[in-house]
DNA sequence: ATTATCTATAGATCTATAGATAATGC
DNA sequence: ATTATCTATAGATCTATAGATAATGC
């Protein structure tokens, strides 16, 4: 009889075998942005990486837990990261701003996201908890963001909830012109006209 | 030797066949609302309406012009369909609200073209073309109505182009967050929010 | 004749499991 | 021993084509 801790045992790597997995992340991700996760084969990640299907799923037992893999390392990548969470750091409305001149820069990974959300919202998606988890504490850290910085009640007459979600709503809307026209839509000079509207604040 | 027409000439439907393809239609959607367009299955529409997959060939002649059907057919239900196009209608920024107070009563017609606008974004996916062109009316109607209602510029200090993009960022990005959290999000009221800010009308 | 459906089936894929072999690191 | 990969393959699907049969409408 097998113990237990055969079943449920995760594989540990080596130093060579850390780096291969990361780069099967990096080209996992950039699949999905071509894609989406529906559209994911693990023979062209496979293909890509220079390892046989199998030798991927190595790595990954599943498809699926390759995508929590690429998930949880676009939130290490991410430069919001810091934003939230357990031991989520202080920020400021000018630091959201950053964030969106940053995303205006790397497209491919604004490309996975998006692919991500528009999925993450139909059925049985493995993707749907870790959006709709996303989102609250997002949420709830530009709210307090906003409340630390204007107070219940913004000068715009908006309040620090409804603020946070005008704002996150925009960011994401922003994205899907903007992949489907970056000439046409400047993200983060819109991003930063409606801050100010959103706030109030003269600047 | 076959003439040409023989090639190329759609299938014609009588009342009986034309009530199957509106059924079938109708069924699509709702099979994309749930699993997208990659996740749609021939086999699992053709489950729904009765038929054999082969049965739902005979009046889409692929997937994809099954989708592209889905699509004509959305814009025609759309109450945002009016407002663009050829023969576009005068409308107003409060047509505007209504059309997201309608959008919030269902559900399944914004899931569905919320997954297909998440989709569109990859590569060779059948439905980019149809949301940039979308895009393109969809912020040259709202860009118009504004300037219509408040010149070039609006009280707001936001022209009539960066408004539209606003407001068209605004609806999308909402309709992620509600979908994933209806009970949170009040699309209608936010969205009426919003357009107050970036007109800076009072009301 | 044309339209509406069906059965049969080719031809591709795709995920995941089993089991082998070679290299690495206590 | 454990880790890294590979070959072989089972078992599911999936789209689309071919060709038959029954019903409908000039």
């Amino acid at each position: 009889m097998a113990h237990d801790s055969d079943t449920a045992r995760p594989v540990r790597h080596g130093s060579r075998g850390r780096a291969r997995r990361d780069e099967i992340l990096s080209v996992a991700l950039g699949v999905i942005a071509e894609n989406g996760y529906r559209g994911l084969t693990l023979g062209e990640v496979a293909k890509r990486v220079g390892l046989s299907q199998q030798g991927v799923l190595h790595y990954f037992p599943s498809k699926e837990e390759l995508l929590i893999g690429v998930l949880r390392q676009r939130d290490e990548w991410d430069v919001s990261a810091p934003f939230g969470g357990e031991n989520a750091v202080e920020f400021t409305v000018g630091d959201l701003e950053m964030l969106v001149e940053v995303n205006a820069a790397r497209p491919e990974i604004v490309r996975t996201f998006s692919a991500l959300l528009g999925e993450s919202i139909t059925e049985e998606h493995p993707a749907g908890p870790y959006f709709k988890d996303r989102y609250d504490w997002v949420r709830d850290s530009i709210e307090s963001t906003l409340r630390g910085e204007f107070g219940e009640t913004m000068p715009s007459g908006i309040t620090a909830a409804q603020g946070a979600i005008m704002l996150t709503a925009l960011m994401d809307g922003l994205q899907y012109q903007w992949l489907h026209d970056p000439e046409k839509i400047d993200m983060p000079e819109l991003f930063h006209g409606l801050t100010r509207l959103v706030t109030g604040r003269e600047s």
